[in-house]
DNA sequence: CCAAAAGTGTTGGGTGTACACCCATGC
DNA sequence: GCATGGGTGTACACCCAACACTTTTGG
């Protein structure tokens, strides 16, 4: 025990430091959050969050990133702090102390990579067993995720550069689980857009008097806003 | 070099972990955050949030709350997470991971101890120059505490449990360095005080009839509001 | 005695909410 | 043809912002 030195050496206890990420997706209809099924020990076969251990060379979002492109391929739009995880018994092997990000992404579906033996998107309102205290994390992030809804406006970036208003309608009384009013929802959208210019109605694209019309995100526009008004 | 075995080793890298507090106290005019002057270096002599390495038993909030209290003796009414910190030059002895949490008390001082050579309370209007990279989390932490007051009333933690309207509205005008219409402002708390009973009125505590009106916090409705409506 | 601070009403505008109705599409 | 979904109008209620005046307190 004693014998064979280990490379890493230190003067103070560390303990190992990961950063996960909570992926949220809409596909038109639900919202979902990637997760992968673990290949290895501890939870090996279980699903949870993408992540992995911090190196030497990064941030903790810069971590969190990496592992997920190594372990999905997917590199998200948006990404910002969830919380930490620190419970002293939340990893079998070892203390880990745990950085949450939760990131929006648009139109991808990934290729398990590295120790991921296999990735699925789940419907947020219909997750499984989740590995680690990854379920205790879900319900931060969908919380989180309501929040952030409601006072600022990033989840756009889970939308198409052009979309509908009853794309953004679905997405909301999805997430809520509450069908708002479709009309009054249209008049906040169309004056908040009109004031900040973060949507724009798309010239024509009028086929028949009555589809849906066309709404372009202003990312410019979007930047300018959240620079006086930001949440997170 | 490789001669003195060092007592903790390890397969894989590991970052140090630390923990720090943004502490407010609110004295009834100005809101104020404690900063310790280091006793020990790096940053020896400098301001600094006080805080410090994390132990092998504890979470990292219980670590923040431990170190403060070592630092300065102050055991905080309401705490919460603010952001982790995980610039990799961030300290200079060695690669540093920092998850920052931000309390709230109410008529306490605190007593310099541990590391701390000296503690003293700031302004947040009007700051010392500060160690590491605490300028930055300083900016977060009066947005979020801005954010915070707007949108959860967790900020009646910095008040007695007795208090005037009047103490409350000094307390908003200086955080955000506007004068709010006094009207209005105490028109809003009091209908929420009806709504949640988060605030009552104390019965009598009139002295003359222009005096201003006494209310009083009640933590049992609060827990029960921010249960429905909590953002942090 | 005067300045600063605290109590009190009212009104207009904007925003949110709750409805009802029409039209187009697709099964 | 009927159900679903999308566009539009209106009326009401509530909240918020912008105001002025008086009284009390304290230096």
């Amino acid at each position: 025990m004693g014998e064979n030195v280990k490379p890493f050496q230190y003067d103070y206890w560390r303990p190992s430091v990961a950063a996960d990420n909570v992926v949220y997706r809409f596909d038109g209809k639900t919202m979902q959050v990637l997760l992968i099924k673990r290949g290895n020990e501890p939870f090996k076969g279980k699903w949870a969050l993408p992540g992995g251990f911090l190196e030497e060379n990064e941030t903790l979002q810069e971590g969190a990133l990496r592992e997920l492109k190594e372990e999905t391929g997917i590199v998200p739009r948006y990404t910002a702090e969830l919380c930490t995880c620190s419970g002293v018994d939340r990893d079998p092997r070892t203390r880990v102390i745990s950085a949450v990000f939760y990131s929006f992404v648009r139109d991808v579906e990934g290729v398990a990579g590295d120790d991921a033996a296999d990735i699925c998107w789940f419907d947020i309102h219909n997750l499984p067993e989740l590995a680690f205290d990854h379920a205790e994390v879900m319900e931060k992030a969908i919380h989180r995720l309501r929040v952030s809804m409601k006072y600022s406006p990033y989840f756009f970036y889970l939308l198409d550069d052009v979309f509908t208003l009853p794309d953004l309608w679905r997405m909301w009384t999805y997430v809520y689980k509450k069908k708002m009013d479709r009309r009054n929802f249209q008049k906040h959208w169309i004056a908040f857009g009109a004031v900040t210019g973060v949507i724009e109605p798309v010239v024509d694209s009028s086929k028949s008097p009555r589809s849906p019309k066309f709404y372009r995100f202003n990312e410019a526009a979007y930047l300018k806003y959240i620079k006086s008004n930001s949440c997170w």
